[in-house]
DNA sequence: GCGCAGTTTGAGAGCGCTAACAATGGCCGC
DNA sequence: GCGGCCATTGTTAGCGCTCTCAAACTGCGC
């Protein structure tokens, strides 16, 4: 474990080789596991390695074996709990593979920033390509652009051989409705997310099956964009609505704006107007009140589309698993319906 | 922009070179922007480049060049708002300049784990590497064993040619307590971050700063952990504490936990007690009430931390900008004394 | 008409590693 | 005591790019 001079050229292959009195392939066979080394000249090398404190030139064995050990991410925001958790775990988990993770961010998320994106990590070689990014049709004839690198999405619809790796968002909205009826209240509104983005038509589906099931009447949803100040917007809007006694949104941040929205309006959260969310953030319990909601577990979110990059990239058949459930967690936010 | 066929081996210089009937050379020196190309030559180059499709090979040019175009980044936590938002502005400036990102994020922040995650971004070959993580005494001598590729540092203290890129920390805590001060509050109570954190410590030093000045007593601080959880369990003390009439939080999401628990606890916030928190988190606005806090230019702080890597990558000066200044955010949490 | 500076292109070597093949030596059975 | 097999190591040739050096060509002044 020795500190290199200050800048000096890192040592190479066959430094260690000529230290070690081996031949630089027998290095890399000691690198790589190769069964048939005997033992001492194993130590030999380990040790010249430790000396010299030799690390393997990652672009050298990436251009000769045209594997990078690299996965590339794209992502249009993790600044939101949601998509920051999914590449926290996409992260973790390539690590315990052995990959590496080069993650490019898109500023708009059209045709040409896909492209870029793409291209730049194609660039990189990566092996393959996790998209945290709501998609729509265009994106999906940019994955097919790139058929020569493995694309996994992560929620999305399907389109060809591209299927998603995703939460069951319709279950966790039947869910979360489910509840709200229990509850007995008979008019429960969806603050939902932009529309012409899968997640967020999932979820109407999941409130509206239920809702369907239960003979209730389907209101048209309110439309946010995930942020707090939407469910505050429309939030207000909802809170003039005395008819509505729950309120069902897509996200927990819409919802936290809607918690506003409704205190402001000198509504009750639960006494007049029960509040249920997605997602489950940090946060959802120290709101006030705190939040009834639907936790999402985005880390195994991220290991499950590790494992079907690699099994893409390892041509192995493409495993199907079951969409990850989730679960509710019931706060405070959440009571009987009024009478 | 030809499509390539399924899994077939991605174009090299030479089919460009081929192709456009130039030597290989030429085509790197279109590339690269070499100046002396004829123009029709250059034209006929980037023709055959479209008609392939042809993308240069990173690895390649990072060996032969060994500059790989990337910068590496050490995270403990991008769940945060903070840390995600300034690797966020990282990422994004990266971008601008060329550069990609690859992640590593720790578990722990142990001295193991820190040499671990260097290793792994040096064998990357990164040219410069990012840390977005609290730091103390031991990981600096990380950094100083890997004295061949430069390290920018997101806050922490100044050891040895280590400075950090920082928002000033303790200018922010002061702003926060004068604004309290001007109000008319006589008891500001601080609930900071973990000891030990350079962050944290710099928070309290502000704080006592001004109360100094002004001749108020200080208190200890109350410690959090930076959770809203923490700030909902210390907060319930506080909120039991009738002399308090401030508080000054070290970041939002305690800040939220607090509020929590002064609502709990029948406190009114502001008209009995004034919060004021620090970040400038997206849901800030949207709290009960909306939170006067500190706002911290993120994008701008991953921009200077990109600036200095990029200057020691070019071994040009140090530059020692002036420290970013945050802001007062006023909203409804923050309000006159009462008497 | 010749030399020279400057422009434009090409040839050859090498970056650090691994894949494929070849070579060595030891041990076995007969 | 010899062929054959296996364990173990070495040799050679790239991976796709850029560097350095050198060649060819242009136009200019004298």
């Amino acid at each position: 474990m020795a500190r290199q001079g200050s800048r000096s050229r890192p040592p190479t292959m066959a430094d260690v080789a000529r230290l070690a009195q081996v031949s630089p392939q027998t290095v890399s066979r000691v690198l790589n596991d190769y069964a048939f080394i005997r033992p001492d000249t194993r130590d030999r090398v380990l040790q010249a390695i430790d000396v010299l404190d030799y690390r393997p030139n990652q672009a050298a064995r990436t251009l000769a074996t045209s594997r990078s050990r690299t996965i590339g991410v794209v992502a249009t925001d993790y600044l939101s709990y949601g998509p920051a958790a999914a590449l926290w775990g996409v992260e973790r988990a390539a690590g315990e593979a052995g990959y590496g993770v080069s993650i490019v961010s898109l500023r708009e998320s059209n045709h040409r920033a896909f492209t870029e994106a793409m291209q730049r990590l194609v660039g990189q070689s990566v092996e393959g390509i996790v998209m945290i990014a709501p998609q729509d049709q265009s994106t999906h004839e940019v994955f097919d652009a790139f058929d020569n690198v493995p694309v996994v999405t992560l929620s999305s619809f399907e389109t060809g051989e591209h299927k998603p790796i995703m939460l069951d968002s319709a279950e966790g909205s039947r869910i979360a409705t489910r509840h709200l009826v229990e509850l007995g209240h008979t008019v429960i509104a969806h603050l939902s997310g932009p529309p012409r983005f899968t997640v967020s038509e999932e979820r109407v589906r999941g409130w509206r099956e239920v809702l369907a099931e239960t003979g209730l009447a389907a209101p048209e949803p309110v439309v946010g964009d995930w942020t707090a100040e939407s469910g505050y917007l429309v939030g207000r809007e909802l809170a003039a609505d005395r008819h509505v006694t729950a309120v069902y949104a897509a996200n927990d941040r819409m919802a936290q704006g809607l918690l506003l929205a409704l205190h402001e309006a000198g509504r009750r959260v639960p006494q007049d107007v029960s509040v249920v969310g997605f997602d489950d953030v940090p946060e959802a319990a120290y709101m006030i009140p705190p939040l009834t909601t639907v936790r999402q577990d985005f880390a195994a979110l991220g290991r499950r589309c590790i494992e079907a990059v690699l099994a893409l990239i390892g041509n192995e058949p493409r495993l199907e698993p079951d969409p990850l459930v989730p679960t509710l967690v019931v706060r405070e936010s959440s009571g009987p319906a009024p009478r």
